[in-house]
DNA sequence: GATACTGGTTACCTCAAAGATACCGGGATA
DNA sequence: TATCCCGGTATCTTTGAGGTAACCAGTATC
């Protein structure tokens, strides 16, 4: 809990950026894994997902806390700390994550080959991202 | 194989419009348990998906058969005759789809009532639907 | 001739999620 | 006085999944 998020936590080049899962929203499944090993602080879950807006990350939050996911304590203090950490509800999530990575380890490769196989111009739609460049956009990286 | 699919497959009502699980896009993983008892039929497949277009329903499909989930075999009659079909890699998501419900089965209960109990006027975004109309729309009805 | 059937295709539109950018309060620190 | 920090808000724009509606080929049937 004391050990500062990896930056390289959700790599943006991973493949499951194509991964045909979701849990909730598209960054609910990474605040869980983020909260995973205890409360931590807004700016702190902001490191891992390189590239979310302050404004995303709190409406995502703010959904997640109405949903019984997380809980939300913030303290008095200044500068103002908030910290979040993971409910019973949460944490069950953490099995279908978990479910939802094996499938991946197990069967994507096949799904990518699929794809290239089938239409190694036309696959650049849906999952897979439209440009080349390897800007964090498109569906945004996806826990690994 | 041979039995029709029921038109009540997928209830509209069913409180996994909520679900914060979705697998592929917003029909995929309702078509998998379309094919789960076998070879299908486009029209056929139609029915359970009570309100999806033909072009959206070809689109998934043809997302799916890229992928590598399904098969897609026309025969050459009049009329036409196309039966898409599961296939191994489409087959392994079952598992998935069954821990996803699992999942709602213990959980989603206490999901909804949070949400009812922390915000009974601004529950109405999000995987909810927006406006109380039953209508078939919003994030559609998911499989239960 | 008109209609129906199957499995689509095409053009157009809508709407909500997400991103970009800028700004804020208020105490602590320089 | 000015700046930094933290945890956000406010507003605008983009984007793309998904929906609506119309149309199609080719045969068969009424």
């Amino acid at each position: 809990m004391a050990e500062p998020l990896d930056p390289r936590m959700f790599d943006p080049v991973c493949p499951s950026s194509a991964m045909p899962i979701q849990i909730g929203d598209k960054w609910t499944a990474m605040i869980v894994l983020c909260l995973e090993g205890g409360r931590r602080r807004f700016n702190e879950i902001r490191v891992p997902l390189r590239g979310i807006t302050p404004k995303v990350l709190t409406q995502t939050l703010r959904a997640m806390e109405r949903d019984g996911l997380v809980t939300r304590t913030a303290y008095d203090e200044n500068p103002p700390r908030v910290e979040y950490e993971l409910t019973e509800l949460g944490r069950s999530l953490l099995t279908l994550i978990a479910a939802a990575r094996a499938w991946s380890e197990h069967h994507l490769p096949a799904l990518l080959e699929a794809r290239e196989a089938h239409g190694p111009a036309s696959a650049s739609s849906r999952w897979s991202r439209g440009t080349e460049s390897g800007s964090p956009q498109g569906r945004g990286p996806s826990f690994r």
